[in-house]
DNA sequence: AACTATTTATAAGA
DNA sequence: TTCTTATAAATAGTT
């Protein structure tokens, strides 16, 4: 939703999904956060990514028990329990795509070919010579992606090191440089810069924050 | 967010807490659905309103209940609770000292002002000013050890020149002596002595070693 | 993590 | 409720 709009579908390159992921969970949860107060309701929100780390959002002065046993009562069990039900059909549906796909990886590979008509395998052979062009254009992309990462690593290191080298450059040229940092001036902005405590007068003194957000590693 | 700015806070007018309670609902509903497609991730909210209405959203091919059975396995449930709870509790703790902690500097910062009434003005003055006689009192101390460590020296550096004129004296009395304390060895010693008494920049100021403690009072 | 050009969400009004 | 639209906020791509 800036610098280019974006199709909503899913994103392939591993990087972006996970940086997505974390930006868009944080912008969520702000909206609940926000929703929460200006209408004062409650929000329960569980999240798993992609691989299997569970965060949660929920409402100040409730539990995510509480808000589930609210689900389950205004849900009647019979609604919850339909979870089984729910279940028990994608079971079967998924029995049947599996005995459907196992004889369609049978064909491809060049068994059970038997019931088949000519017009259906010119069909199949077809389907399996884009497939292969497709994993091609897939395996070129991968190596993209990685290359691109490796480019953009290895542009922060030379930019590091140039920084590194240009500071050399200017501490040989200018022996005197040196004077600066000496004494107890650097000493005493470093420390308070690095201690953090020197509480100017209008400092923002950071809050410790009541942050109900919270995150887990889910394992199977 | 659009035509003006709201602030985060209880919209107390019923009608438009309901509208955007509608609004943002819808906003959250989609923004998890994008989530759920652009980052191949399993998202369950449960909103339970100011009218107490349930909503849901979860993702496609999976239910609220595997969602939270996800939640619970993640956390034993009973640890969970009372460690949540536990939490909380110390947060709000937390909390509340750090805001005080912060009005408090502020105060002696000189902000922050304007909800004390004059005997608490008083009091932190008082309290303030006692802070400054104890730390100018800290500050002679210092001064005072230095001084004193100055004067051991002295005192020492004395003794050497004393022995070094008997030494000098015997010398002239005795010239084969002479020999015996000749060369660097008396030099260097005097000059490290005397050399100790100007205090240079990494003169070693003992330290403060006193107590960091500090007794805030807590006026509301 | 920070930045910023854009896209998206939404508050207020109709 | 729904639509519109000016504006605030979120965020994709980049650094």
């Amino acid at each position: 939703m800036a610098r280019g709009k974006i199709q909503i579908k899913r994103i392939e390159n591993d990087t972006n999904r996970q940086v997505t992921y974390s930006k868009r969970r944080s912008g969520l949860f702000k909206k609940a956060k926000e929703l929460t107060i200006l209408c004062d309701a409650k929000v329960s929100i569980i999240m798993i990514s992609n691989t299997n780390k569970l965060h949660e959002f929920i409402s100040p002065n409730i539990t995510t028990k509480q808000v589930y046993d609210a689900y389950q009562t205004t849900f009647s069990p019979d609604l919850w329990t339909s979870h089984y039900a729910k279940m028990e059909q994608e079971l079967r549906n998924l029995n049947e795509v599996n005995r459907q796909i196992r004889k369609e990886i049978r064909r491809r590979m060049g068994c059970c070919l038997e019931d088949m008509s000519y017009q259906e395998l010119v069909f199949l052979q077809q389907d399996m010579e884009n497939a292969v062009t497709n994993l091609s254009e897939r395996k070129y992309k991968v190596l993209s992606n990685q290359i691109e990462t490796g480019k953009k690593k290895l542009r922060n290191v030379q930019g590091i090191r140039q920084n590194l080298m240009q500071a050399y450059d200017a501490l040989r040229e200018d022996p005197h440089c040196g004077l600066v940092y000496n004494g107890g001036e650097y000493d005493h902005v470093m420390r308070s810069h690095l201690v953090g405590l020197h509480f100017p007068r209008e400092a923002h003194i950071p809050s410790a924050g009541g942050s109900c957000l919270t995150t887990y590693t889910y394992l199977e």
